[in-house]
RNA sequence: GGGAGCGUAGCUCAAUUGGCAGAGCAAUGGACUCUUAAUCCAUAGGUUGAAGGUUCGAUUCCUUCCGCUCUCACCA
């Protein structure tokens, strides 16, 4: 017996043993238990899709078919000489009679040895059975996998409230075990199956949306040998022949703003990044980032594309503009507010006035207000008149974005690749989207002008000599490119897996990427 | 790192004031050739996360540890 299923409880064992045995029997039986291919020709919701309309009458005189299926057997209901079993593909689940008389003995025998969960090829025509089913008359069935485990719970095919409820009942609920063993979690869970063809379908619209307006997807490496294009601690790694150390990619930033400079002037990239931070609801460390770059279009042109993008994705992947998310209603269609920061902060904090957003004592009294402890107020005092604003939008602002809200005008001493606001040069020509009290994209006209570019770069080595943990490093290279011209340009990120939360109204990032990361299992 | 909660059969969950650890489903054996969460009869399945303490007696109370979830902090 198998020593992996030592440090697993009796009962598992068992069924593990006893389905084992079974799989020793079809051997005896000249099937492979794991056998090799099985030519479907068929699938399940073609079947009902093509065939469920029709009257039993109809049936019996067409007899549509021979019909050729293979899927995993989801239910069994067993009648001594007779059985109906539920056949579920990937299109979905049609019930098959299976009959001893139409089957022959021998391949009956080897039947009776099928349980729920394992694989099985399936032939045959179908007909309405008495409860007005279609279904799957099987004139021949092969089994082609032995499932050695059981499946969590039960299957039901009801699809009112009450059959709902039970199916929901039964699948498997331990929040650990269905991170861990996503394909149980995928066969358990008919939610969750629907939740990550959203996502699919998200990612295939944006890429559509994109193509259409004539931006070029790229590819940039995700080894970096500098950190660059956000503020967050890097994953480190090394190269063994080139003895190099080398950074995972934590934003794609510099390098698609390269391929501006060298002429592609609409890019985008649909890839992961990963951040060596803490790991939460809204948090995995690696996750999967939209960027884009347009030449010649401003912040503003931005926010209109991404109203159009964002509120037609909702359409393409929920079916409506409106969407449910916890207990608020979140309208997508465009014309969406669009707030300078000071603006959203005034709103909230009725004692500033507009010039106390020069003053930083004043605003470092405000702030510290809301501070508690004083490790948080140490920090606010180190703030500069620009990060204050930032702490103050934070705590006043941030939380009360529920419907979709763009934030303008960023201080500029917290955006070090955004182009200075032509007006006024404290703040940037940039915009974040906030929806339900969180971040779903930034974007701005990026900073073109080589000589200031690299007056930030000097200014973030600064702020790393000043401790600060998440700064950029100096890119020599970058600025080289910029200095061959760097087009007027604006740029922008979306976060894919917070867009895909939204749509699927999950609360938890790991509800929304298939193998999110976790602390590995001790072993016993 | 702080705070809150949870951990009982393969799965989903009970267990009164501290008083014999239970149910449904799944499993096994049997009956059944139109079921839909099939039905009927029978059987088996437990180190109650771990260790210690209080007690005549602990799933229950206390302590420590482990694990997970949520939340705050940190962070896009």
């Amino acid at each position: 017996m198998p020593g992996a299923m030592s440090d697993e409880g009796l009962i598992e064992q068992k069924i593990y043993t006893e389905r084992a045995q079974k799989a020793d029997a079809w051997r005896k039986q000249g099937i492979n238990p794991y056998g090799n291919g099985f030519a479907a020709a068929h699938l399940a919701g073609d079947l009902l899709a093509n065939h469920a309309g029709k009257s039993a009458q109809e049936l019996d005189e067409q007899k549509p078919g021979p019909f050729t299926l293979a899927g995993r057997v989801v239910s069994l209901r067993d009648f001594g000489k007779a059985a109906f079993i539920v056949v579920q593909d990937r299109s979905g689940a049609i019930q098959v009679h299976v009959k001893k008389d139409a089957l022959g003995d021998a391949a009956f025998a080897a039947f009776k040895l099928v349980d729920v969960a394992d694989f099985v090829g399936v032939k045959g025509t179908v007909f309405k059975s008495k409860t007005g089913e279609l279904t799957i008359a099987a004139t021949e069935l092969r089994p082609l996998t032995k499932a050695l485990r059981p499946l969590p719970g039960k299957f039901s095919k009801g699809d009112d409230a009450e059959a709902k409820a039970w199916a929901e009942k039964q699948a498997l609920a331990d929040v650990e075990e269905r991170y861990r063993r996503r394909y149980v979690d995928l066969l358990s869970n008919p939610g969750v199956r629907e939740t990550f063809k959203k996502r699919t379908k998200l990612v295939q619209f944006i890429r559509h949306f994109l193509d259409e307006r004539d931006f070029l997807e790229v590819e940039t490496p995700m080894m970096h040998p500098l950190v660059s294009g956000a503020a967050a601690r890097p994953f480190i790694t090394h190269h063994n022949t080139l003895d190099l150390k080398l950074y995972m990619r934590i934003a794609p930033e510099l390098y698609l703003k390269r391929l501006v400079v060298g002429g592609f002037d609409r890019v985008y990239e649909i890839n992961r990044n990963f951040r060596n931070e803490g790991i939460s609801t809204k948090h995995n460390p690696e996750f999967t980032m939209l960027e884009f770059y347009q030449a010649y279009a401003t912040y503003e042109d931005l926010m209109d594309l991404t109203e159009e993008l964002i509120s037609q994705a909702c359409v393409a992947v929920t079916g409506g503009s409106k969407v449910q998310y916890g207990p608020d209603v979140i309208d997508f269609k465009k014309g969406w507010p669009r707030i300078p920061m000071i603006e959203a902060i005034r709103q909230k904090v009725s004692e500033l006035s507009e010039k106390d957003f020069g003053d930083p004592d004043k605003l470092k009294a405000v702030a510290k207000r809301r501070a508690e402890g004083e490790k948080e107020k140490t920090i606010l005092d180190n703030m500069n008149v620009g990060e204050l604003i930032g702490a103050l939008f934070e705590q006043h602002v941030e939380g009360e974005l529920v419907q979709p809200t763009f934030i303008t005008q960023f201080p500029v001493e917290t955006s070090p690749l955004a182009r200075r606001n032509d007006a006024n040069p404290a703040v940037t020509d940039r915009f974040e989207l906030f929806c339900v009290r969180r971040e779903i994209a930034n974007a701005f006209s990026e900073l073109n002008d080589p000589i200031d570019q690299e007056q930030r770069f000097r200014a973030q080595l600064d702020a790393k000599a000043r401790g600060q943990e998440e700064t950029m490093d100096y890119d020599a290279d970058y600025i080289r490119a910029l200095e061959h011209g760097l087009p007027p340009t604006a740029g922008e990120g979306i976060g894919i897996d917070r867009l895909a939360m939204l749509f699927t109204d999950a609360h938890s990032i790991r509800d929304v990427i298939l193998f999110p990361l976790l602390k590995p299992q001790a072993t016993k």
